[in-house]
Parts: C-alpha cells; structure tokens; sequence
DNA sequence: TATTGTTATACTCTATAACTATA
DNA sequence: TATAGTTATAGAGTATAACAATA
C-alpha cells in the first residue's frame, strides 16, 4: 500500500514538512476563493487590491509587477476595478506616461475586508500549543531570514 | 513607518506565523508557474494532471470535486488535455452515464514532471539545521493531525 | 426524480503584438 | 531609443442554465 510502484524513494525531513505545507495551502486556497467570492470579486481582482496601500498612489506599472504579470494585463483589471468604483485612476505629472492608482473609500473598505479575512491564522494553528506556535513562527523567520530576504 | 494608521492591532503568535508562511507561498507560486510554463501548460491543467494517478481510472465528475469546480469545466479542460495527448476518455460499462479519465503514457511522464519539480521543498528550508527542519515537520504534522484532519 | 456529462453563453484572466504619447 | 499605458486579438479558465442519456 504504500510502496505502490515505487514511487517514492527517500523523502528528506524538508520535503516531508513541504509536503504537509501543500495540504494546508490546499485547505487555505478555499478560503482566499471564499472571500473573493463574497466581495464578488475575482481572484485576481483581490489579489490586486490586497497589493495596494490606502493613500499611497500605485503606477500601474508597479502594480503589474506585483503582480507578476503584463501591463496589458492591468490595463483591463483596472477597467474593472474602476468601473466597480474600487480604484480611480490619476495622473501623474512629473511623468506624463504613468498614471496612478488610488484606492477610492469603497477600494479601502474592500481592501482591509481581503486583507483582516486573509491575515487570520488557519484554523490548523488554532490546534497547536503556544509553545508548538512560537516554535513554528520561529522557524519560519529562520528560513525566511530575519530581515527580509525571502 | 511602522504604525501607520493603527493598521495592526495585536497580532497572535500563530498570526505571526501565518503571514511568514504566506510571503514564503507567494515566492514558491511562482515555481508552480515556472513548472507550468516549461511544459507549456495552463495551472489548472497541472493541477488536474497531478490529481490523477497513473493506471487509475477517474470519473470526470470526481476530478471536477477534486478541483472545486463545475462538472461544465472539466469537459473542456480535458478536451484539452485530450488534444494534447495526456489523457484519453474511456466509457464505463457499469454507469453508463460516466465517462472515466486515464493518464496516456504521455500524460504519465508530465505528470511524474509536475509531482517531482513540485515536491521538492523550497530553498528557504534548506537554510534551516536539521533540527529545526525536524521541528517545522512535526509542528506541521500536529497542526494538521497525524491521521488526516484538515 | 436525480445524476453525469455536454453544450451554449457570458465574463474574466493572461500573453503577444502593434500603437501612442511621452521621456 | 526606451518606457507606460492602451488596444486588438486569441486562448484558457470558470460559473450558470438548459439539455440528453442514464440510473
């Protein structure tokens, strides 16, 4: 049963906490799905407005490398998101090619809804000791790097 | 710089946690894109192809709940991996409303890509002591039950 | 009656290429 | 020349509703 075709050969302890990390992403990705649902939004339109900071105009084109994808890409999201009345577009004077984008109230409110829903610990840590926490957030600085490398 | 607006009230230990796992998610999508992109697949189709296992059958409305998604679009999606050679449809005689789904050779190989480039855990954890990978294991494994609870 | 898979429809994401207006 | 944003285009994902075949 479980050395099917032999598949798996030897399994390092990093992978195997990596395999565990991959079920609970499984688990999570619903609830990132959930909370887009119940805004109405699309994922991607979450994920857009998640990356955006109350009064702090974005170039567009800083917001497609967030998100890792093509300007064309943002152009078409930001119609979107515009049209819903979450962000207005502004443009920007020193350089006449960019053009800005600022959340709108509705954007701020939607915004802090994605991001208090998305910052609350899964419910797989709520089972854990504090100890076990501490330990677990502990770890993860160590392979994040204190500072910030990633 | 740090307290901006009163964003941040108190945040627990195991919230803590959660927004270092979330930052390391971040990076790692971005392999799951990379992997993708080298096959020259949708991540959705890997996803689906990675749901299967070989020389096991599947019926189309199983891969649909596996995949959170409408019964509607795995016709499609199929149709697609149909097209490319990764997967055939197979009648089944006992139901005959149900259409099962087989990896093809071909189909085979992409996916043992998918599973082996995926499995591998994340350069961050190799920065870690065997120690402390051990801990992150086990940590997880409590949080996610030593059975299987989610 | 309920379920499985398909079709039709509609919307969104995403990339590429071509275009403009700036710089 | 290079960059920012748009447009046009094309392909894929996704959900809903309606449908045929089967249970």
């Amino acid at each position: 049963m479980a050395a099917a075709i032999g598949e798996q050969r030897k399994q390092s302890t990093a992978d195997e906490a990596w395999e565990l990390l991959l079920r609970l992403m499984m688990v999570e990705r619903l609830r990132f799905r959930g909370v887009a649902a119940e805004l109405d939004l699309h994922p991607a339109q979450t994920g857009a407005l998640a990356q955006m900071e109350p009064d702090t105009p974005m170039p567009m084109h800083e917001l497609a490398a967030s998100l890792h994808c093509d300007n064309s890409n943002v152009t078409g999201l930001v119609d979107r998101l515009e049209a819903r009345g979450l962000v207005s577009r502004r443009p920007y004077e020193h350089d006449r090619r960019v053009t800005h984008i600022v959340l709108t109230p509705l954007g701020i409110e939607a915004r802090e809804q994605v991001r208090t829903r998305m910052r609350a610990a899964p419910q797989a840590f709520s089972r854990l000791s504090r100890a076990d926490q501490r330990m677990l957030r502990d770890v993860l600085r160590r392979a994040l790097g204190t500072t910030d490398a990633a």
